[in-house]
DNA sequence: GGATCTAAAACGGTATACCGTATGAGTCGC
DNA sequence: GCGACTCATACGGTATACCGTTTTAGATCC
């Protein structure tokens, strides 16, 4: 069933590139002609990027790029917090974590070279601890927040507001030290130093960041 | 649009009641010729469904009534002992709860005269102070678990496991409590507070209640 | 010039139809 | 009897069509 995949991806890659600005109106007739699909899947592929977060839809059934204020990142923010610390300990609770896709991804961000790419590398070794987790559905929610992330992270890129320098190392090293905790198999270490790092991740955001990014 | 809504809010029914059993197939024709809609608007509910996790799809897109395992428990109860606490937080935080509601659920609870009633208030409770957080998106991932969670309880009322006596007054004196604590507007202790409620909640069921239910 | 009314176009909700694939029962061969 | 094969059926994915409602733009009136 690729059709309402295809659309989906389609339309996610153009919000997240910005080429759908915040608040424009996704038509299902207009959508469904451009991707030369019929109206149905367009619609299923809407409500995917609905739970998503990337869309939202008005009163009357109409579906808008997700415009994103302070108030959202506040809330993203937040819940990162309690989900993400609450995945590293029960990883490292669980023992047994498989590091070699964390250290390969780890090796993968010490190469990187533009910070889209590391950020997306970022939220990949993040995705891998709630993976390790071994709770299905803290990794459901945390994955039904990340697209939210990635489109406030994406219109931040595109304004320049980051601190490019420095973000490499400081992310390796972070990701470095949460690896080497999550291999000791102390779980409210674990936990610790993953508030830690999240925490300081958003004191490492650029000062503006907690306005509304376009 | 009141199609798609009716056609889930009445398989939910059906699922809730355990008049579909656990694995049974939900098949778009048969239900759309049962409600007398369309397919469509079923295919519509039953992602809702899905979402709120009492429908499963299969591999070759069939949708299945759906089954819980002692695992889906230890997720749902795992995640609750997050969620809730953070949410009593936030709330006695914020200040100002508007404590009417709440103490409505309590008088209507102590009124309670079933066990399906009494589980349907304290659930209500426990929403309330979720929305009283703040926090949009942390109600929406706890609202994603609570149909998961109704679906288990039904499950296990239906084998009668549960000890009705003592129920009723275990749940006022609990929430009176919890509310006490959100008046004074201390977060920690709030927090706190919620962490011990929602263990105490999971000592109080039956002893078999980790066991799968049918 | 601005607000209001009106009519045409746009849009979403739903029904129906078609097609390819998966499923399951019946049959054939062992 | 038991397993593999086959074919009719059931089912899901998608396209198209229809209808009522909402938008929107143009015209009218104050």
């Amino acid at each position: 069933m690729p059709r309402t995949e295809s659309a989906a991806a389609c339309l996610r890659q153009e919000i997240l590139r910005g080429e759908l600005a915040p608040g424009d109106l996704l038509a299902e007739s207009a959508v469904a002609v451009r991707l030369g699909v019929s109206r149905v899947p367009v619609r299923e592929a809407l409500f995917t990027l609905e739970r998503e977060g990337l869309v939202v839809f008005g009163p009357t059934g109409r579906a808008f790029v997700r415009e994103l204020t302070s108030a959202d990142f506040e809330e993203l923010f937040a819940l990162r917090l309690t989900l993400e610390p609450m995945a590293a300990r029960l990883a490292a609770r669980r023992g047994r974590v498989d590091v070699l896709p964390l250290e390969a991804n780890i090796a993968a961000t010490g190469r990187a070279k533009t910070i889209e790419e590391i950020t997306r590398l970022d939220l990949e070794f993040h995705e891998l601890i709630l993976r390790a987790s071994g709770n299905a559905r803290l990794l459901k929610l945390w994955l039904s927040l990340r697209s939210e992330l990635e489109l406030w992270l994406s219109r931040l890129h595109r304004q320049h507001q980051w601190k490019t320098r420095g973000t490499r190392g400081e992310t390796v090293g972070a990701h470095r030290l949460l690896l080497s905790v999550l291999r000791t198999e102390s779980p409210a270490a674990a936990e610790r130093l993953m508030r830690e790092h999240i925490n300081g991740w958003k004191n490492w955001l650029p000062s503006g960041a907690r306005e509304e990014p376009r």
